[in-house]
RNA sequence: CGCGGGAUAGAGCAGUUCGGUAGCUCGUCGGGCUCAUAACCCGAAGGUCGUAGGUUCAAAUCCUGCUCCCGCAACCA
C-alpha cells in the first residue's frame, strides 16, 4: 500500500429541511478538529461537507411557503453554511446536491448502473391506501386496515428502480473482515452484520415517482433518483469524479476517503449501501466510517415540540465559539450519547477553561511581567523537580496523537489538560513568589518561568486543532511564532526569549446563577415569536368548535399503544369514547370522576384501532401536561 | 416477545473486548498558599458497580432471568 500523505475526510451532508441545531453542528466541529489536527501533522487534507437538498419533504416545505424548492434550499443551505462558518470550521469544499456538476454525474452513475444490470426496473409492492396516498407494510396495519384512516388497503405496486445489493454482500463482508477498523465504533459492525447482512440484503429502491424535486432519471423522466444515489455520491462528485473516467485532479489525488464522519443513525447507509455502490462503480472503498454518537439536550433528544432545541448561534452568543467547540469535543463520549445542559456548559467553562487554562496563562504572564519585566530567558538553573513537568509535556504530544488516531477526540483534549494541571502544580511546588523576593534566586526563577512558558506553549500548539482562536491568543501572548507540531519534539524550543504581553483574560468566569437568570429571561421570548405566526381566525371560525363539560365515567389504557388512554365520557346527552395521548401523565384511575372539557363535534377517527369520538382539552409546557378541568359546572354545559 | 442503546459516589463519565485492590472530572467538607479570573495546591468523606441467581479461588467485567430509563418505530383527534 502506498504511503500517501493526503487525508480526505467528510461529514455527512446536512439535509436542508430546516435550521441546523447544535446536534447537527456537532458533527462538523468534530470533523473540523480532526481535519485541523491532520493538517498540523503535515497531511495534505481535503475536508468536505455540504448539503442534501432534494426530496419530498423539501418539496412540501417549499410548497407550504409558496416558493420554489430551489429558492427554499438556497436559503437553508445559506443558513447551514453560515452556521458552519460561525463555528470556525475549516472545510475545503461545500457540496450542494443541486450543484450542476453533481446532478450531471448522478444521472450518469444511475445510467451506468442500469446499463450494467445492477439497477433494474421493478415494482414497489405494498399495501396502498388510496385516500391517504400511502404505502404500508403488513406490520404497520391496524386490524388489517390503514393505520391512518382505518379504511381497507389494497395490494398495489408502483413502478420503481431497484439496486441489486445482494449480489455484492459476500464481497462486503470480506471487506469488513480485511479491514477490521472500517466501522467505528466497532460495536456497530456486528449490528450491521446481524441485522441486515445475515438475514439477506433486500434490493434497494433507488427511484421515486411520488415527487418531482430530485434529479430526474435521464432515460425515464417520470422517476427521480431517490436519496441514496443522490446524496452518498457527493463524496466522489465533490472531488470531481467522472463516470467516464475523466476525473478531476482532486479525485485522483484524494480518493479513497480516509474517513466519513457521520451520525450513528446513518451507519447502515454508509457501511452497506455506499460501499456496494462503489463496488458496482469499480471505485475503491473508503477506509473508515465513524458513526459518532448524538448530542442530547438534558434528558432527551432535541425536539422542537419540547422546546429544548439549542442552536449553535445561541450558545455562541452566550459563551463564545471556542467554549462551544470545547464542550462539544471534550464532553462527548466516544460511543455513547453525550449530554448538554446550560449548567454543564457553565461548569466546564468555569472549571476547565477559566480556572485551569485561562488562569494559568494569566498568572504565568503576570509573574513574568512582575519579576522580569516580561523577559523570558532560559537560565538553565534546573532542579530535579522540573523533570516531571517536562516529561508530562512531552508525553502529551505522543498521547494526543495516539488518541487522535483512534478518533478519541475528547480523550485527546484531556491529555492537554493534564499538562495544564501539571503546570499549576508546578507553580505551587516552585513558589515563584518566594524566589522573587531574593535577587540571588532570580536565575532559578527565570528557569521556572521559562519551563512554564514552554509547557504552556506545548499545550497551546496541541490545543490549536480544537480551539484555534484560543490557541492563537495564547501563543500571541507568549509572543512566540514557534507553533508547529515539530517544535514539540523536544522541550525547550520556545523562541520567545524577548517579551510577552500583558495578560488578557481568555475565558471569564461565569456566575452560574446570574447567567441562568439571564438565559431564562431571554429564552421564553423565542417561543412567543413562534406563536405569533399562527394565523388569526374569526369569531365564526371559533364558534364552529363545540366545547362541552364532560365527566369521565371510566378509563383504561389503550390496548395497543403505550401513550394513549381510552375514556368513556358523559357529555350530558350521550357517552363518548375518546382516545387521548396522555398516558404518560395520567393514570386511568386519576381520570375517573374528573370533569373535563371536550370537543364534541370533532370528526371521529380511529387511533391505533380504537374509535375516538372527540377530544379532551389539555395544555402542555416543556415539563408537564395538564387537563383543562372544571369543578362546579354541570355535565353537558357549553364552554366558550 | 418490533429494533437498538443504557443503568458505576450528589452530577457528568471511564473501566466491561482479554475476570484479579472501583477510577477520572465537577460539586461538598477540611487544610495550605497569595503570582493569578474568590483562581491554584494538598487531604478527606461519599459507591453492596440496577436487581436475583449461576460459573469461578476470584465477577462492574462471563452466563441466565427480572426491573427501570432512553432513542427508533407506532402514535399524540
Amino acid at each position: 500500500m502506498e504511503n500517501k500523505n493526503t487525508y480526505y475526510l467528510t461529514t455527512a451532508i446536512a439535509y436542508t429541511s430546516g435550521r441546523p441545531h447544535i446536534g447537527n453542528t456537532y458533527e462538523i466541529i468534530l470533523s473540523d478538529a480532526m481535519a485541523r489536527y491532520k493538517r498540523k501533522k503535515g497531511f495534505d487534507v481535503f475536508f468536505q461537507t455540504g448539503t442534501d437538498e432534494h426530496g419530498q419533504k423539501i418539496e412540501e416545505k417549499a410548497a407550504a411557503q409558496n416558493i420554489a424548492p430551489q429558492t427554499f434550499v438556497d436559503q437553508v443551505a445559506g443558513d447551514i453554511r453560515s452556521n458552519f462558518d460561525l463555528m470556525n470550521t475549516s472545510y475545503d469544499n461545500f457540496v450542494r446536491t443541486t450543484d450542476k456538476y453533481h446532478e450531471q454525474q448522478v444521472k450518469k452513475i444511475f445510467k451506468k448502473l442500469f446499463d450494467q444490470g445492477d439497477i433494474y426496473k421493478g415494482a414497489y409492492e405494498g399495501l396502498y391506501c388510496t385516500p391517504c396516498e400511502s404505502f404500508w407494510t403488513e406490520t404497520q396495519l391496524v386490524d388489517g386496515k390503514c393505520p391512518d384512516c382505518g379504511r381497507v388497503v389494497t395490494k398495489t405496486s408502483e413502478e420503481a428502480y431497484f439496486f441489486k445489493l445482494s449480489k455484492y454482500a459476500d464481497r462486503l463482508v470480506k471487506y469488513y473482515d480485511e479491514h477490521p477498523t472500517f466501522i467505528q465504533p466497532e460495536s456497530r459492525k456486528n449490528e450491521m452484520i446481524n441485522n441486515f447482512i445475515k438475514p439477506g440484503l433486500q434490493d434497494l429502491c433507488v427511484s421515486r415517482t411520488s415527487f418531482t424535486w430530485g434529479i430526474p432519471v435521464d432515460f425515464d423522466p417520470k422517476h427521480v433518483v431517490y436519496v441514496w444515489i443522490d446524496a452518498l455520491t457527493n463524496y466522489i462528485t465533490g472531488l470531481g469524479y467522472d463516470v467516464d473516467g475523466n476525473h478531476g485532479e482532486n479525485f485522483n489525488k484524494y480518493w479513497p476517503a480516509d474517513v466519513h464522519v457521520i451520525g450513528k443513525d446513518i451507519v447502515r447507509f454508509h457501511t452497506i449501501y455506499w460501499p456496494i455502490m462503489l463496488m458496482a462503480l469499480e471505485v475503491e472503498l473508503p477506509k473508515k466510517i465513524f458513526g459518532h454518537p448524538w448530542l442530547l439536550i438534558g434528558d432527551g433528544k432535541m425536539s422542537k415540540s419540547k422546546g429544548n432545541t439549542l442552536y449553535a448561534e445561541e450558545l455562541v452568543s452566550y459563551f463564545g465559539v471556542d467554549a462551544v467547540r470545547y464542550f462539544c469535543l471534550h464532553e462527548m463520549p466516544f460511543a455513547q450519547d453525550g449530554t448538554l445542559t446550560w449548567e454543564l456548559m457553565i461548569e466546564r467553562i468555569n472549571s476547565d477553561l477559566a480556572n485551569i487554562l485561562g488562569n494559568l496563562v494569566n498568572r504565568t504572564i503576570s509573574m513574568t511581567n512582575k519579576y522580569f519585566n516580561g523577559k523570558v530567558e532560559n537560565t538553565k538553573v534546573n532542579e530535579p523537580l522540573d523533570d516531571e513537568l517536562i516529561q508530562v509535556a512531552l508525553d502529551a504530544v505522543r498521547k494526543v496523537d495516539e488518541k487522535m488516531e483512534v478518533l478519541r477526540i475528547g480523550d485527546a483534549i484531556g491529555e492537554i489538560f493534564t499538562v495544564l494541571r501539571r503546570c499549576n502544580k508546578y507553580i505551587d511546588e516552585t513558589t515563584p513568589w518566594v524566589l522573587g523576593k531574593e535577587e540571588a534566586n532570580h536565575p532559578r526563577l527565570a528557569t521556572v518561568m521559562y519551563n512554564l512558558h514552554e509547557a504552556i506553549r506545548f499545550s497551546a500548539v496541541l490545543l490549536d486543532s480544537f480551539m484555534p482562536q484560543t490557541a492563537t491568543k495564547i501563543l500571541d501572548q507568549l509572543n512566540t511564532d514557534n507553533r508547529s507540531i515539530e517544535s514539540l519534539s523536544s522541550f525547550g524550543q520556545l523562541n520567545s526569549d524577548k517579551v510577552c504581553e500583558k495578560p488578557e483574560i481568555l475565558f471569564a468566569r461565569i456566575d452560574e446563577k446570574e447567567m441562568m437568570e439571564k438565559i431564562n429571561a431571554e429564552r421564553p421570548a423565542v417561543v412567543e415569536v413562534k406563536e405569533d405566526k399562527v394565523p388569526e381566525i374569526t369569531f365564526d371560525d371559533f364558534m364552529k368548535t363545540q366545547l362541552k363539560v364532560g365527566e369521565v365515567i371510566s378509563c383504561e389504557k389503550h390496548p395497543k399503544a403505550d401513550k394513549l388512554l381510552v375514556s368513556q365520557i358523559n357529555v350530558g346527552n350521550e357517552v363518548r369514547q375518546i382516545v387521548s395521548g396522555i398516558a404518560a401523565h395520567y393514570t386511568p384511575e386519576q381520570m375517573v370522576g374528573r370533569k373535563v372539557i371536550v370537543v364534541t363535534n370533532l370528526k371521529p377517527a380511529k387511533i391505533r384501532g380504537v374509535e375516538s369520538q372527540g377530544m379532551v382539552l389539555a395544555g402542555e409546557d416543556d415539563t408537564c401536561l395538564e387537563l383543562a378541568s372544571v369543578s362546579n359546572l354541570k355535565v353537558g354545559s357549553i364552554v366558550r
